[in-house]
This record gives structure tokens, sequence and C-alpha cells, in this order.
RNA sequence: GGAGGCGUCGCCUAGUCCGGUCUAUGGCGCCGCACUGCUAAUGCGGUUUGGGGCUUACCCCCCAUCGAGGGUUCAAAUCCCUCCGCCUCCGCCA
């Protein structure tokens, strides 16, 4: 969430923030309201307090008429206190609540619009031309049909639309990247994690996702419990609760894990292949910093990515992603595209946002910092971005390095991981 | 799943049986100051977090906070209930 200060001292931002995220402008008047129902609700509340515990000093040593005069009041104050703690529970719930469904504010430099508003900032590597080479090129799920690496229709039977199973050469070419992504973020000095994949709702709400992305989070009623669709929920919730001393950060983690998408109101779309799939292995890179650092961090992370896809040599763009497709918790965010040939478009493979001091706050992570001897206490920033979203990782590395006959080549910083393998040859059925 | 124990302001800890003197004890650590060639030791002071007020600095004041939430009571760290977490044992199973 944002700061409560902020919408009182420049109401203006917030809504014009609001109003590029394509969001509810009236929520902030809303705020605005609910926030002084608080204070003045919290202040009465306060002030019977204050007396009842004056009273409550009183009645022991107090003479018995004295005593059964004090407790009259205090039997009146009883109920006084009650209603007034009522009130400023509705008050405090309310604002909450209001302020739980508001996004963070947008960074200014970030292109206003949709989807479709995004900004290229940069492009790398080349797109092969397959016209030049003397064929066309297969799409993903046939070439992994071939190299027995792809299994979607056992993948509906058991699970249902939209699972897979990677077999053979495919499940290696998972654990080929993971290891690979696993152990540039070490090298890049990130601490490797495997995190928990369910969650409490606290951990859920605190990242953000049970806003309008709620429709896309698995829930377990009986447990009460989601499913993260990234590892970026337990990274960030990993700190809930705490407080971070200043020279501990940056905190960086590189998490693994299973992600679960709902993907609801997708009915349609990338229904070929593994593309778009219910669940997925994901390594995700995740950053505490001082916000004063947040951008500078927010660059190193998109510098990672870049790293990572010019080593799988992937052909990708970096753009920046508009106001209105930010998701509630990003000021910012980059998204590297890698071109998929059969597409005849880039598309996205890596995303990574600057949330702030929006998760922080929500989750409660503080860093306490000694400046000219006074202990200064404030939210610190998170930072999100994808090292390597599997499925899509295999897609871009199945489309862009076929070979005519069918194979795929695979890049180089990733054959030690495959055991050498510099060829994925078909399965001769 | 069953039985028991525990949770106090960084860490450890007193207090909980028997409600008011708790404005939560003491130690360690840490911070500041003093003393001191330096360090150490010593002494004094400070040291939960959140909200609000006042000053748009400092200070000060009020309220909440003893795992969380409810309840009983004039009054709850203390009594009752629910939940969460941790530990031990039993059962079952990777």
């Amino acid at each position: 969430m944002i700061d409560l200060r902020l919408i009182r001292e420049d109401p203006d931002r917030v809504r014009a923030s609001q109003r590029n995220r394509g969001e509810d402008v009236a929520l902030v008047d809303a705020l605005l309201s609910a926030d002084e129902r608080r204070r003045s609700s919290g202040a009465a509340f306060d002030e019977l307090r204050s007396e009842q515990k004056s009273l409550g000093k009183l009645i022991p040593k107090a003479s018995p008429e004295e005593r059964a005069e004090l407790l009259t009041r205090a039997e009146q104050l009883k109920a006084d206190v009650r209603a007034a703690d009522a009130a400023q529970d509705e008050a405090d719930a309310e604002t909450r609540n209001l302020l739980l469904r508001l996004g963070n504010i947008v960074h200014p430099d970030v292109p206003v619009g949709g989807e479709e508003d995004f900004v290229v900032l940069e492009t790398h590597g080349t797109i092969r031309d397959f016209g030049a080479e003397g064929f066309e090129p297969r799409d993903h799920l046939e070439l992994g049909e071939a190299l027995g690496a792809i299994d979607m229709e056992r993948g509906a039977k058991v699970s249902g639309s939209r699972f897979y199973y990677l077999t053979g050469v495919g499940a290696l070419l998972e654990l080929a990247l993971v290891n690979a992504a696993i152990a540039q973020a070490t090298e890049a000095g990130f601490t490797p994690m495997l995190t928990p994949t369910l969650v409490r709702p606290r951990a859920m709400e605190g990242t953000g996702f049970l806003g309008q992305a709620a429709e896309d989070v698995y829930h377990l009623d009986k447990d009460d419990q989601y499913l993260v669709g990234t590892s970026e929920v337990p990274l960030a919730a990993y700190h809930m609760d705490e407080i971070i001393d200043a020279d501990k950060l940056p905190l960086r983690y590189a998490g693994y894990s299973s992600c679960y998408r709902r993907e609801a109101g997708t009915y349609g779309k990338d229904t070929r292949g593994i593309f778009r799939v219910h669940q997925f292995t994901k390594v995700e890179m995740f950053s505490y910093v001082d916000p004063a650092d947040a951008e500078t961090e927010h660059l190193r992370l998109l510098d990672w990515e870049k790293q990572w896809l010019t080593g799988l040599e992937l052909p990708f763009q970096v753009i920046d992603v508009a106001s209105g497709d930010l998701g509630a918790s990003a000021i910012r965010k980059y998204d590297c595209e890698a071109w998929i040939p059969t597409q005849g478009k880039y598309r996205e493979l890596t995303s990574a946002s600057n949330c702030g001091e929006f998760q922080a706050r929500r989750l409660s992570v503080r860093m306490r910092e000694n400046r000219d001897g006074k202990k200064v206490m404030q939210p610190l920033a998170t930072l999100n971005g994808t090292l390597c979203a599997v499925p899509r990782t295999i897609v871009a590395i199945l489309e862009n390095h076929q070979l005519a006959d069918g194979s795929v080549r695979v890049p180089e910083v990733l054959r030690p991981y495959l055991g050498g393998r510099e060829i994925l040859k078909p399965v001769v059925k």
C-alpha cells in the first residue's frame, strides 16, 4: 500500500496515478474521508481511555463513599470507551480496505495507457531469416514433440488443459536452465532459495496479488491457503514483520519454485503448447533495498535478465510497460520479450518490477538506519525480476535455435548443464 | 490426527497461581556522554513498535502494543474462549 500521508499531502498526485492505471479515482476521496474519521475517532478514544486509566488508579485507594461515586462514573466510561473503540476500529478497517484497493503510485516516466502502449527501450540480438536459410520454422510444440521433450496430450488427460509433461530431453532442459540460472544468480551474489508454494492469505495480500489479480490465483478453501503464482510471494513475505539494519542491505534472493496460475480470462489465448500454462517453474530474483537505491536496483535486475537472455543467444527487446498494465504493486516495470519466430513477434519472457515501498508497507518490512546517531525507521523497497520462466524459455530456445532437420542447437552456456550436448536430435519413432 | 509444554519491548529473563503498587524486572548486547596516552575496565543516561498531538529541527505529551483476535471486569501481561507459531512425545506417511 502507499503511504496514507501521501494521500493527505498530495491527493492530486495519487489521483493522477489512479487515472493512469485506469483505476477508480473516487477511491482517493473515499480514503481522505475515512482517514479523517479514523483520526477523529482515534482522538476521542484516546481521551476516554486516558480518563478510564486514571480512574482505575483512584478506585483501589478511594474511601467507600468515594469509591461508589467513582464506580458509577467508571461504569459509564466502560460503555463510552467501548463505543469509541468500535468507531475507531471501524474507521481503521475502512481505511485499510480502501488503501489495499489502491495501486502503487506510477513512476512519472512510465508510458500512459494500456497493454499496447508500451515503449520499446532496446533491442538485442539478431532475428534469424529462415527464408534465407531455406526452411520454414516449426513451432515449439512440433519441435518439442519430435524431440520427445513435450507431451501435451497426456498432460491434458491427467490434469486438464494447459498442463503438460516435460519428458526426456525436455526434462533435462528444464533442469539445465534452472541450474544455469541459479548459477548466474549465485555468481551475482544472490542467495539461492527454495520456497514454499502454499502461502497464507497475508503473504498473498501483502504482495498485491489479491486485488484485481485475485481471479488468477488458486485458493485451497479447506485450508485457506493460496498457491503462489511466483516465488516473489514467499520471498517478499520472507522478512514479513521484520526490521532490517540498513547496513545489511541490499538483500538479494534467487527463488526457485513451481508457480500456479489459473489463467482466467485467457480462453483461446496461447492455447497451443507450453507458452501459457497453469503450472510451471521459475527462477526469480528478489531484492530488498533502501528506497533511495530502488531505481538503480531495478536497472541491475534488468541487466541480469539481459545477461541471461544474451547468454541463451535469444533475440529480444526490452519494453517499458504502460501504466495500465503494471499490476497493483509496481511503480514501473520492464519486460524482456524474446522473438518467437512462428508467431512473428516478441513475447514476454521476463519481467522486472520496482514495487517501491508498496509491498514492504503491507508486509511490515522495515529498515532501520542510524543517521547522525538517530534511529530512522522506514519501509524499505522491494523489487523482483524473472531470471528464467522455464516453459517460455524452452519455447524461445526451441524455436530460435532449430535447424532444418528439426533438431535444436544448444546454446553454449547451457551445454555444461546438459552433459555437454551440443544438439538435441529428434527421437526416431 | 492424539497428548502435553511454551510464546514478555534486539537476545535471555522476572512477573501470570491470587487482576489494581506493572509507568513490565534484571542481565547481555547496542547507542550516547564522562573518565582515560589508545584499547579495556568503570560510572551515568538511553535503548519495542505503531498511531495521534505539538513543533513542518530538537524536545515533550497522549493512546495502543506482553504471539493474534474476542470475552469477563470499574480495571487484564495476569482470568475465560478461539486462532497462529514453536518444542516434546505418540500414531500415520513421504
